[in-house]
DNA sequence: GTTTGTGAAACGATTCACAGCT
DNA sequence: AGCTGTGAATCGTTTCACAAAC
């Protein structure tokens, strides 16, 4: 399949988010141009977007909310669902565990790892927290497939090279270092401190 | 000044944490090869951004990493420092406001808010959690720069209209929705349930 | 008449490649 | 000789504009 750009694949998870509130709205179908408003952007860009995958659009009518709804969890992968590890209990680790946006979208925390005496042995909106060195023994018997690093920066690295090594596939990375994979995984940063600087950056010249 | 692109700006946010290292680790000076290639980028990228801002080179010698580190905290609007308040008491509001990175870079969390009322007077990290209805009252008499929104999506767009009212003119938004504010307001977004579902894509590919 | 789907055009970002400085 | 700074070339993304479908 044709490489698709990271920036589409993030508008076409936010239109799929719009679609859905759509659907609670009771709203049938929509045009190109009610997605954009919505999502800040135009008509062409949504129809562009989605022509990448096909054409769910029916021409002078618009989309079928259900089905393009439909169309775009097949494309994203989010019919299956994800066993997740997190790996780090501090605030990060645990403000994730118990995010409501995850198990409905078919992301399952099933693992919480920490190095900390004092967090092992806790449970987590039912998950029990375990011992990092642990890590190996507890992933390989499971189906792992999302891992979430949410550790200190200089543990990241290292956390990082375990799971891989397990055989994970992709991470989310809230550590603030630059994490070095195979070019097999997939890795998405998000690091707030920098969210922070670009705002500085905003506001610098206002 | 000419208009900067977002991805050149948080590039020059990673160049900045590199210098740091580099600082620590005793470094006097980089080249810009020595700089992509920690981060995972080119030694022409590297160069590129930083003529948009001047030329802080040696030619056939690199950059003197304290001189560079200092330029680009300048850039970055970062010698100053924020006042920053925190919507939303939940887990990710409190991960933020204990979050070390943010007062090591100039944001101090000088107000957190929220509705319940189970939350409101307890102190989080010497900050006390304050009634949301305090909301203007407080921050027109400080002198607030930077607002952070992690309050649920239904309630996320009338805290940012109220504090755009008040005259906040950056937002960073964790909140699952699209922010719709006056164009003059900078607003980043994080959602992590999208970057999963860019996982869950990648994913999909292999 | 309305709205899609899509080549073509415009725009923007990255990479190349080299002159110029140390 | 080594490395920066930068126009020019390339590559990728967004916008335009319109023929085709309903």
């Amino acid at each position: 399949m044709r490489k698709i750009a990271e920036s589409t694949v993030r508008r076409l998870s936010l239109y799929l988010r719009f679609l859905e509130e759509f659907e609670e709205e009771g709203t049938a179908t929509v045009s190109s141009e009610a997605l954009a408003r919505r999502g800040g952007t135009t008509s062409a860009q949504v129809r562009k977007d989605l022509s990448f995958f096909g054409s769910f659009g029916k021409r002078g009518l618009g989309y079928s909310v259900r089905e393009l709804a439909d169309a775009l969890r097949d494309i994203l992968g989010l019919e299956r669902s994800y066993n997740v590890a997190v790996v780090g209990a501090g605030k990060i680790g645990s403000a994730l565990v118990e995010y409501e946006g995850f198990s409905g979208r078919g992301f399952h925390v099933r693992w919480v790892f920490d190095r900390d005496p004092e967090k092992i042995g806790s449970a987590w909106n039912g998950v029990r927290v375990q011992d990092v060195e642990r890590l190996e023994a507890e992933l390989r018997a499971g189906d792992v497939q999302i891992a979430i690093v949410a550790t200190t920066a200089d543990a990241a690295q290292a956390i990082a090279d375990r799971l891989v090594a397990i055989g994970v596939k992709a991470i989310l990375n809230f550590a603030p270092v630059q994490l070095s994979v195979a070019h097999d995984v997939a890795v998405k940063n998000v690091n707030m401190a920098m969210e922070l600087e670009t705002l500085s950056y905003a506001l610098r010249n206002r």
